[in-house]
DNA sequence: TTGTATGCGTTATCAT
DNA sequence: ATGATAACGCATACAA
């Protein structure tokens, strides 16, 4: 088909040296405005692409941001929460004329370390999320002296973009407190510091609002696994002192914690109340249409992409910095408003009952 | 902190030129064995990484697929589906020594189609899905030399990987047939030719089982759109003459007809039976558990990578083909078994309405 | 303002 | 079996 087209064809062309044209192209200013714009004209014309791995080659730059987005179960990819903020990454980098590269260990024989990965393809930098942030080889990645950005955790030399976990179970206490709720079940993925820091949230503003958490109604389970937070809700509901209101781990999970609770013959949110996490699209294609908390993907997606690229281009100016991004509540409709007057626990346990 | 070591400083140390080193490298013949060993040795002991612009710069080969993943709402990271090919075929990739780019138009201030990213990156193939196959861009990335895949529909002149669109829809047809029903819904996706097989094989299925279809049981509605298969199984039941059983586009827009459904009091599959699509993690996370067509994503993709990998580096015995892949029936628990015998159309209509 | 020359790291051709 | 050399396309230091 059409022949790739160089420098060196649009100097001859233009009857300019390939230094001339180079120079053009990149909007240097020691060239005539005249002649640089009759050289671009040329060039669009000719169809003129630059050659990524020539450029590579001579500027050490790739264009090209590494993104470790690997889980213990899969990739990644298979939690819409990591999907999303990928999607968003992508559509950020691109925009600033990056590309994304997944990198991985075991590329075809070569048997090679993240970070080795990342220098094979010339990467400019490196986006970690959604893997072990203990793993040797992603502590490797992030002393080197490669640019990074991490994704919902810190470590103390890179920037970090991270969703408001403190704030967002405090947000969704408060609202379930409020709707008068006093025993509140807290069911937790594995424990990674992102759930720690809801765990101590949960447990801070239950201390701040004054209500006990009694350790029978702090279950662990498993993100993105319903069958593990179906096993803690059977629990939460054979409770003797049976919480009026359950918090999941996520939103994928509820389904298994629903299946549970429809099995007893319990109606939500008429007889027990509850809230998800995420703010995924399944959450409110349900009905009823799930109270949770959304993440704001696309602006931590695109913060990542956006702090990483200014730390590549500027990296004299660029410091570690941890962004907070924050989310919002998602008012659906499972969590029942108990009582007009803040209960006390013997009213609150009339109204339990009262299925 | 470690430096980057090229294939010069590996002739330093092993007093051999360099052109000696790539050839030991890359396992030429004309190399003496002790040689090469030493000094495969010496380069692994130094950490040597090719330098893959280089390569590509040299070779014109980047060991790099560009993938083309794009659907009208949003990326096709969003569709559980898709996201699952893409792992899949990434792996494979991974695998035989490749890595892949993210095709999209607009990188950086270039508006580039398609092919010219491809071009720009210097992919030495790609692979097509979730796209609007009627997209000139897209045709012309397709009529282009590059080697091409695409994944659930046909070109002329390209190798397609392809979901058993066919024998999917027959195999739950006859799964719901079988247990005795006889009046069958099919809510279907937006036209493309997926859509077209399978409601051509719908069609075809009832006509061979003796079935009639009237038009008022073919709902349109939207992939992944939970809301236009609500509207549609709402006008389902409304009939006088009600399906008794629905097949859905996919199992997330189930999620929508099954809202419809409880709304109006009744139960599945005791009062209404219902199948999905796809077989992802949700449909079997339900209760109760969808019965729906799993498709082979792992193989999808595995192929997708294999053959255009095949393609890649056999461009002359390399032929176009089209790879049917098989799914699986997942018997859930969504279709009621109406009839020992096959019914009348009388026992039938008696069966419903005694709800 | 423009041109010349060089080298980035690799592979391939052709000698030796 | 090994080595010298050139070339891939581009960007840049320096000369003009």
């Amino acid at each position: 088909m059409s022949e790739i087209v160089t420098i060196k064809d649009i100097s001859k062309k233009c009857n300019v040296s390939s230094a001339t044209v180079s120079k053009a192209l990149n909007g240097h200013s020691d060239i005539g405005e005249e002649t640089a714009e009759y050289i671009r004209a040329v060039a669009r014309e000719m169809g003129y692409l630059p050659n990524s791995a020539a450029r590579a080659l001579k500027t050490n730059r790739s264009n090209n941001i590494g993104v470790l987005f690997i889980d213990k179960t899969q990739s990644g990819l298979a939690h819409e929460y990591f999907s999303a903020v990928l999607n968003s990454l992508k559509v950020e980098a691109e925009r600033r004329g990056f590309d994304i590269t997944f990198i991985s260990r075991n590329i075809g024989n070569f048997k090679m370390s993240y970070l080795e990965h990342c220098r094979y393809r010339k990467c400019d930098g490196v986006v970690i999320a959604c893997v072990s942030f203990d793993d040797p080889e992603v502590i490797e990645l992030v002393k080197s002296d490669l640019p990074t950005v991490t994704i919902d955790h810190v470590f103390d030399n890179t920037t970090a973009i991270l969703s408001d976990n403190i704030n967002s179970v405090r947000s969704l206490v408060n609202y379930i407190y409020d709707r008068g709720h006093t025993k509140i079940a807290f069911i937790h993925g594995e424990k990674t510091s992102v759930t720690q820091k809801r765990l101590a949230s949960f447990y801070k503003t239950c201390e701040e609002l004054g209500i006990s958490v009694p350790d029978k109604c702090v279950k662990a389970a498993a993100y993105h696994d319903p069958k593990s937070s179906a096993v803690a809700t059977n629990e939460l509901l054979r409770l003797s002192d049976r919480p009026t209101c359950i918090m999941y781990p996520d939103d994928f999970s509820f389904i298994g914690g629903r299946n549970e609770i429809e099995r007893q013959g319990l109606s939500i949110p008429g007889n027990i109340s509850v809230v998800g996490y995420d703010g995924i699209n399944l959450s409110q294609a349900l009905r009823p249409r799930l109270t949770t908390w959304k993440q704001d993907t696309e602006t931590i997606g695109r913060e990542a992409a956006s702090k990483l690229i200014d730390a590549i281009e500027n990296p004299k100016i660029s410091i570690q910095q941890q962004i907070t991004v924050p989310g919002e509540l998602i008012e659906g409709e499972t969590v029942n408003r108990l009582l007009a007057v803040k209960p006390s626990p013997k009213q609150n346990r009339a109204a339990i009952s009262q299925r």
